[in-house]
This record gives C-alpha cells, structure tokens and sequence, in this order.
DNA sequence: CATCGTTGTTCCAACGATGTAAAGACCGCG
DNA sequence: CGCGGTCTTTACATCGTTGGAACAACGATG
C-alpha cells in the first residue's frame, strides 16, 4: 500500500507536495505537478482515510440507525440514503435496532463522533437522546430532545388513506397498527378519525387494533381478530404494508374477497404492494427526497456552530390499485 | 470528546497504563487499575478507532458489495451479515452496484485497504478481479482469480425444486431467468435439464426464458411471453423468488389460476413469499449459515498469511406451499 | 548484601495524513 | 544592486493510539 511519502520519494519532491497536489492546491509548479501525478498513477496511490480523518477531525462516516434491514420500507429506504450519502463522500454505516429499547439504546451508544461524524435515526422505541454527533430523525416518534427531524405529514396522509376509503363506500373501516408508544402510530390514528370525523362516520373502537411489530405476522393476527366480530369491517387501514400483505393472507385464508367484501390500503409503497394479488393501494411516502433530505440536512449542519432545529416535510401520494378498486 | 491522554492526567498516571487498562493487559496494580477505571468512567472515554486502527494497521471495517438493498434477498443477508460481523468486532460497509459492470468496478474500486479488512462480494458481471484485501465471493458467478466462496449447491438445488414440479404430475415445465452472463444462472438452468433428464421429461428450449435483471417486472414480462405460446407450460421454475412474483401476478391477470393451472416454484425464499396468494414454494437457502460462514471465513483469512482458496457449501431446504399444491 | 527475575510503569517512536510557519526561489521596481 | 512582494516548497508538529524498550520497584535467592 503506497503512502504519501513513497510517492514523493518517487517524484523527488516533499511528502506536503505530493499532499498539495492530492488535495488540489492551487500554487503547485507545473512541472512538479506533473511529476507528482505520474508518481501518484504509478504507485496507484489512495489516501489512509484513518490517518486523514484522524489529522482532520472526521470519520467520513454517517449512522443509520433503524429496526431491521429486513423490512423492505427500511430496506429500500437504507438503499437510497447510501447513494444520497454518496454525494458528500460519506460512507453509511447501518446499526439494526429489531425496534427494542435495548437494541436502539446499543445502537446510539456505539455511534458516537469517534466513528460517525452525524446520524440518521429512526427510533421506535427510546425517548431519551444523549446525543454527541448532529442526528437528524426519522418519522414522528417522540422524543424528549429537540432534535430535527425529515418525514411526510403523517395525520394528513393517514387522513388521505382513510377518506379514500370512505369515498369507496365504505363505513365500517377498521385500523391496524395501533401502538402505545410509537409516536407514528397515534398520528396515523389521529388522521384516521380526523377522517371519520369529517366524514361523519362514527368512531368505533372495536375497529381499531394495535399490533406490537409491524411484521406480517402481525397483520395477519390483528385481521383474523378483526374477522371474528360479530359486525366485521368493510375496509381495513393498515400502518404499513407488511401489516397490509399479513391481513390481506389472512382475509384470503378465510375467503374473504378483497376488495369486494373488504378494502385494504397499505402504509410506505413497498416494491412488493404492487405485485401482490390483488395488488395493495398505498400512502407512497417519497421515500428518495426522505433519504436526500436526511443527508443534506446532516451536511449542512456538520461543521456548523449553531444548533437550529429543522423539520423537513418530504410529499407523498395515495397509490391506488386493485385493494380499493369499486 | 475524552482521549488517553485526560483519563491519565485524571488518574495520575501515564497515557500507555491507561491504553493497558482498556486493552486489558494484566500486569496493573488494583489500585492504579481502580483509580483509572474510576477516570474511565467520568470521562466516559471511548477511544477513537481511526487512531487505533491506524495504528494497528486494521480498518474495523467489512465491505459488502451486493446489487441492491432494495431487493429483499440481499437486504435480509445484509442485515444478517450486521450482525455477524458484529461478532468480530467488524462494522459493515454496503456498496450497492445495481448489477452493472461499472458499478461493481466502482464498489471494487473504492474498497482497498485503505478502507477495508476484507470484502464479501456477491457479483453478477466483473469477471477480472484485482483484489487488494481478503474476499469471499457468494453465489457461483464465475471469475478468473481462484477466491473463497460460500453459497449453497445450485444445481442440487435447482434439480430438487424441478423434481418436486415433476412429482406433482407436471411434464410441460418452464424456467424463468436464463442469463447469459451469470454463473448462478447457467447452475440453476443445469439443474433444472437434470431434473427433466433424470425423470425422463424432453428438454424443451421454448420453455427456458431469459431474464435480464431479477426484478418482479422480469418475471412478469416472461410468464407473459410463456402464456402467449400455443402450448403453455403447466409449471414454473423461476430463478428467483421475485421473478416469481412477477410471474404469479401475470398469471394471475390472465386468469390462469395457482396452483390449478399452473404449478410456481421460486428461489430465494424472501420473507413476502410466505405470505402471498397463493403462498410461494421456494428453495430456501440458510442465509443466516451463508453470512457467518462468510464473515468467519474471511476472520480467519484476515491476518493469516497462507491465501489458502476455501468452498464453503451452506445447506439449503424446499419450502413446499400453495403454489404447487396438488 | 549483591544479584536476579518478576512486576509495574513510563518514555519515545510510529501509524499516514495535514496545518502552520518559515525558508527559498523568483519577479519587478526604484 | 537591493528591496519588497508573490509564488513554491519544505520541515516540523500534531491528531489519538499502541508497540517496544527502558527503567524502577519489589521480593526472593544464595
């Protein structure tokens, strides 16, 4: 691995030379420079990140911190905060959480400013942030710090799920993915009855059912408990889309027809919603301005002194598809 | 931000006793040992690995190259390669390559020993390899430069997933994902003329169709394409779990009912698979067995000096469900 | 009591890069 | 020719850590 003071031995030039020219300083003679660069392609020269961001003062790193990689919407999302990251040279360095106090209180234990020079979390669970490095959050999730924060307004878009089922007919509409402590979860709920409200349907609260994960196995419970009231749902809003592919399996156990005899709409646009059968009506967050937004916003504050909040709102839109035709 | 230097200053003794104490070496008296742990503790000292490594001449950092986070197969193996690397202490960096040759050259490019202790790649086009670290390669894409691999037996796999088609009573079978570049491609498709061989079923070549990516869409477009022949397959073999999706979805637009009509089997076992309608039978690799083996692999690589070339073979299991239900 | 080996601690150099300050080269101008 | 000013290059210190050598303290041994 050749170092900076090989090339310049080869170049005949000083070790701070051959960094000027690396670093694109300007008064460099264009004789020496030219050396310096055919050193640089002979040796195949490549900067020790450790020792410059030691010398500097950065990691070159930023955190993502998030429940699990097997969850498509994180998934997907961690895909494009790798190539936003990219744009600023930062390197993401993904920390799993499995959405437990425990394991997001490990996580942000680990990240600190001697590996990652700022974080993008997305918390379920924790509300107390001791915070050393600029961190940007996911989602509503409430915490006790201020902190900024990139996400899409949740009541509304909850809001536009809901009414788009009303407008389908429908009157008894269920929610699934009610939590205690997810901060998304009660806003989805409040653009739930937001929506009912305005519509003048009333709230029945045997329709609303919690879930403790988001995981398909989840929908498919919280659907079957659903099935077996007396007076079941027409339609089902669900949090997100894996609760929406575990209920619409188990309607599907059941014979029950979607969307026929029940309507479902999803939560996130996962890749697979579209080709399910029958494909998922979703609330498509913009999961690509997420992603650029997290990252700009981190960029810009890096290097800052001062510590302003910001709250980014990223646009959405209602994907409608077979789950809702009429 | 606490170094070395503050905790001995702190306890009173030199910077090197304290880098003992956090590197538990044995030989500190208990009361300079308590005094400093004490230092450690106010502090809240964490050191700082680019100075560690640097000096150590270590990275503290995995690569993992792979198409795409959004592809669920390999954001589950990545988040399960997290958490085995978290074993050794390593932490992961992805570099995503979308399939493309530019791409993998990039994210093999940008992975020397600057950056890295060791890289798993799992590739799809790059064939010449100019490897500067320990690399594990997985799935059976074929390059010139003898390197470790960790991946199931495709064939056997392939001829198994053929063979449990063939039990059903089906004789018009089809394949999906013929590619004329990746290795994993021409093992699947071997496997799968095995298995017709081997139960006497004629081969074919208007039922192999070709796919160029993986994508749900690919298999979409190719079911298509088989449902438009005059003598339509009564089964499907798709070379991955979201061609078959596409697939499944495809059909199920034209009516063609599954398992009934026609029989699917997929690749990969994804999470999703067991929770569409109909379910999906898959060949279900051990990706938990694939990311440790791979990670321990290049542990022991790491630092050894003999450049031995290991093949790893990880077990792999049918998961029977609906779609070929008889 | 001199010697020895074992423990325990400190000092110094080094990993590879960059910021600073100062020295050297070079120019035009009076 | 000497001066000041602009380029250009260099030596040196430094980031935080660890390896190695040197040193100091100690009880045990003959």
């Amino acid at each position: 691995m050749a170092t900076l003071k090989d090339v310049a031995r080869l170049a005949g030039v000083s070790v701070k030379t051959v960094s000027n020219v690396v670093n694109g300083y300007s008064f460099v003679k264009p004789d020496n420079r030219r050396r310096v660069e055919e050193a640089l392609a002979a040796t195949g020269y490549r900067p020790n990140l450790g020792a410059r961001n030691l010398r500097r003062g950065r990691t070159g790193f930023i955190g993502l911190v998030l429940p699990e990689l097997s969850i498509p919407y994180f998934a997907e999302l961690a895909g494009l905060v790798i190539a936003a990251a990219q744009e600023h040279e930062w390197n993401v360095l993904i920390e799993q959480t499995f959405g437990t106090l425990a394991g997001e209180r490990a996580a942000l234990e680990a990240l600190g400013p001697h590996l990652v020079d700022a974080a993008i979390v997305s918390p379920e669970a924790v509300s107390d942030f001791q915070l050393e490095v600029p961190t940007v959050l996911l989602g509503e999730h409430e915490v006790d710090v201020p902190i900024s924060r990139v996400g899409i307004d949740n009541v509304l878009a909850a809001s536009t799920a809901v009414r788009h089922l009303i407008s389908l007919g429908r009157t008894r509409i269920a929610a699934i993915g009610a939590h205690p402590q997810r901060g998304t979860a009660a806003l989805r709920l409040e653009g739930y009855r937001t929506a009912l409200e305005v519509e003048g349907i009333e709230f029945d609260p045997a329709l609303v059912v919690p879930a403790l994960n988001y995981h398909r196995a989840d929908g498919a419970a919280a659907m079957n408990s659903l099935l077996d009231l007396e007076n079941p749902p027409d339609a089902v809003f669900c949090f997100n889309d894996l609760l929406a592919a575990g209920a619409m399996r188990a309607a599907a156990e059941r014979f029950v027809r979607v969307p026929q005899d029940l309507a479902v709409v999803g939560f996130d646009n996962n890749e697979e919603s579209a080709y399910s059968s029958p494909s998922l009506t979703s609330v498509a967050p913009d999961k690509g301005a997420i992603a650029r937004a997290a990252v700009d916003l981190l960029h810009r504050r890096v290097g800052a002194d001062a510590v302003a909040v910001e709250n980014v709102q990223t646009p959405f839109s209602l994907r409608v598809r077979e789950s809702t035709a009429s």
